[in-house]
RNA sequence: GCCCCCAUCGUCUAGUGGCCUAGGACGCUGGCCUCUCACGCCGGAAACAGGGGUUCGAGUCCCCUUGGGGGCGCCA
C-alpha cells in the first residue's frame, strides 16, 4: 500500500510554526515511503478564509522546500461530494435531521452549565418522527453516533487511546444551510484522496473520536491517525497570534535558512539517538512515527539560532551571497557589479562564520562593496589614534611596494614590523587600526584576508583615506 | 465542570527493567587558541515532579496526587 499524507491548513493566516512543522512530519513520513504528500486548503469557512492565506501558506511551504504532489485540493470546491455523503448516511439511517435551533441548543447548553452537568446535545431528533417536523425551520443533518460501548483509536504516537462513547454526541454533518461541516468534510476529503495516514496536531486528537465513528457509518477503512504534540512558545504557553506564533515568512526576514528551520523544527518533538544536526536527505531516511515524543515542547530561539549558524558556516558562498545582495543593494542604493559580487564570493568563507543569520552575513558584508570614503563607526575612529597613523604611514608606503599581494606575505611583512620596532609592539596595535581604516569598524574577518579580497589599490586608498581624516 | 493527552538538566532530547555513579545538544560558565569578532578545542555546574506499589532490581511497568496541555460550536 502506498503511503499518502496530506497538510490540510486553514486560510485564515500566515503558515505559522506549527503548521510548518506538521506539514514537515507529513511531508518526511510520505517521502520516507517513497508516497504522495497532498495539499487540502480546508476553506469550507468562507468568512475567514482568504486569497491572501491561501498564497501565504503555499510560499511558506516552497520556501521551506517542501514540495507537495498533485494540485492543492479546494475543500470547499467539494461541497456536493459532502452533502452526497450525508445522503447515503440519511438513506441508511445512520444519520438524521435535527430542528432544534441555534438557540435552543445554547439554552440547553446554558442549563447543563447551571446545574453543573456536562453539556452535550441529548438527541431529542434522533428517533423522532419526521412529521413531528416544525416548519419553516431548516434542519441540520446529524449523525447517529453509537450510544453505548467505546471507541478506540490506536494512534501511532499517542498510543491505544479510548472514550466511552457515552460522553460523545450526535455531531452535526451539515448545517442548515447545507454547507457541510469541517468534521464532515475532512473524513470525505481525507478517504477521497486516499489518505492512508493522517498526522496532525494533537489538538485533533478528541476530534479522532469522532471521525472514527463517521468513517465507520460510511462504512469506509479508517486511516491510521498520528496525532503530534503541540508547540509552546518559549514561556511554555500555548502559541497564539500574539505569544509568539510568528509566521514562517518572518522567520525568513528575520535571516533564518530554510535548512536550519528544517532540522530544528525537526528535532522538536523527534530525535534519532543522539544525532543534532540531520541533513534532509538522512531525515528523510531516518524519519518515523515511532520515534515521535508525546510531550509538548517549547520553541527556543537560541537553539535555532545555533543550527543557523551551522547551516549558514556550511551553505554555499554564492547561495549566500545570492541571499544578501538584495540587503547589500538596498542599503547601498546601487547594485552590486559582477565584480562586487564575486568579490563576496571569496569573502563569504571568512564572513559566514562569523554570522549566525543572513542580516549579520549581509551587515558583515557591506564594508566590503561601501564606497569611499568610509563612515567609520565610534570605536573604529578612536583605533586610529596619532600613534596608529603613524604606523599606518609607514604600512602604506610598503604596501604600495608591494609586487606579490597575498595573505602571508602581507602578515609577515606585518609582523616583521612590529616585532622590529623600538620598542617592539604587539601585533594588535597595527592590525586593529588597519582594520578601522578598511572596514570602517573594529570587527572583521583576518585582516590580511579582507585586504587580498579588497585587492591592493583599494586597500592603499582606504588606509590614505583614513590617514587624511585623522590629519582634518 | 466533563472528557482526552502529557511529565528526564533552564530548553530540545537519549533512555523501551540491569550497559545509568542518567548520555548528547543549545544556553550558561572556567580555560585554550588569537590581529578583532566568531569558529574550534578542553573542562564545569545543571534533571528522572511527589507518593505508593510490582520486581532480586525501576528513569523505564501499574495506581494515586500534583502540575502542564488539548477538546467539549450549525470554527477549522
Amino acid at each position: 500500500m502506498t503511503v499518502v499524507t496530506r497538510f490540510a491548513p486553514s486560510p485564515t493566516g500566515f503558515l505559522h510554526i506549527g503548521g510548518a512543522r506538521t506539514a514537515l512530519f507529513n511531508w518526511l513520513f510520505a517521502r520516507h515511503h517513497g508516497g504522495q504528500f497532498l495539499l487540502r486548503i480546508e476553506d469550507t469557512d468562507r468568512a475567514r478564509s482568504t486569497e491572501d492565506a491561501v498564497e501565504a501558506i503555499y510560499d511558506g511551504l516552497k520556501w521551506l522546500g517542501l514540495d507537495w504532489d498533485g494540485d492543492a485540493v479546494s475543500q470547499f470546491t467539494r461541497v456536493d461530494r459532502h452533502r452526497e455523503a450525508v445522503e447515503t448516511l440519511l438513506a441508511s439511517g445512520k444519520a438524521y435531521r435535527c430542528y432544534c435551533t441555534p438557540e435552543e441548543l445554547s439554552e440547553m447548553r446554558e442549563s447543563a452549565k447551571a446545574d453543573g452537568r456536562p453539556w452535550r446535545y441529548d438527541g431529542i431528533w434522533r428517533d423522532r418522527d419526521p412529521s413531528e417536523a416544525p416548519v419553516g425551520i431548516n434542519p441540520v443533518i446529524r449523525i447517529k453516533a453509537p450510544q453505548d460501548g467505546e471507541t478506540i483509536i490506536r494512534d501511532k504516537v499517542q498510543g491505544t487511546v479510548r472514550v466511552a462513547n457515552d460522553t460523545l454526541d450526535d455531531m452535526v454533518l451539515l448545517r442548515s444551510d447545507g454547507t457541510p461541516t469541517y468534521m464532515l468534510a475532512v473524513v470525505v476529503d481525507d478517504h477521497d484522496m486516499g489518505v492512508t495516514h493522517v498526522i496532525r496536531g494533537d489538538d485533533h486528537l478528541t476530534n479522532a473520536f469522532r471521525q472514527y465513528q463517521l468513517y465507520v457509518a460510511l462504512d469506509w477503512d479508517v486511516p491510521e491517525f498520528a496525532h503530534i504534540p503541540l508547540i509552546h512558545g518559549p514561556d511554555g504557553a500555548k502559541m497564539s497570534k500574539r505569544h509568539g506564533a510568528l509566521g514562517v515568512d518572518a522567520y525568513r526576514d528575520q535571516g533564518y535558512l530554510p535548512a536550519a528551520m528544517r532540522n530544528y523544527l525537526l528535532r522538536l518533538g523527534w530525535a534519532h539517538g543522539d544525532e543534532e544536526i540531520i541533513s534532509t536527505e538522512q531525515a528523510i531516511e531516518w524519519f518515523d512515527l515511532d520515534n515521535v515524543g508525546r510531550a509538548a515542547s517549547r520553541f527556543d530561539f537560541a537553539k535555532l539560532s545555533n543550527l543557523n549558524g551551522h547551516y549558514l558556516r556550511s551553505g554555499d558562498n554564492e547561495m549566500l551571497v545570492a541571499e544578501i545582495t538584495p540587503m547589500l543593494e538596498e542599503r547601498r542604493h546601487e547594485a552590486l557589479s559582477e565584480g562586487e559580487k564575486s568579490m563576496l564570493v571569496r569573502a563569504m568563507s571568512g564572513l559566514k562564520e562569523r554570522a549566525k543569520n543572513v542580516l549579520e552575513l549581509a551587515e558583515s558584508a557591506y564594508f566590503y562593496i561601501a564606497r569611499r570614503p568610509l563612515v567609520f563607526t565610534d570605536k573604529a575612529r578612536s583605533q586610529l589614534d596619532n600613534e596608529a597613523i603613524v604606523h599606518l604611514r609607514t604600512l602604506v608606503a610598503a604596501f604600495g611596494q608591494m609586487m606579490t599581494w597575498e595573505a602571508d606575505v602581507l602578515e609577515a611583512h606585518v609582523r616583521t614590523y612590529v616585532d622590529e620596532s623600538d620598542p617592539p609592539i604587539k601585533l594588535g596595535k597595527v592590525a586593529q587600526p588597519l582594520r578601522a581604516a578598511l572596514s570602517g569598524t573594529t570587527v572583521s574577518p583576518p585582516i590580511f584576508d579582507v585586504m587580498v579580497i579588497l585587492g591592493q589599490q583599494e586597500t592603499l586608498a582606504r588606509i590614505n583615506d583614513a590617514i587624511s581624516a585623522a590629519n582634518s
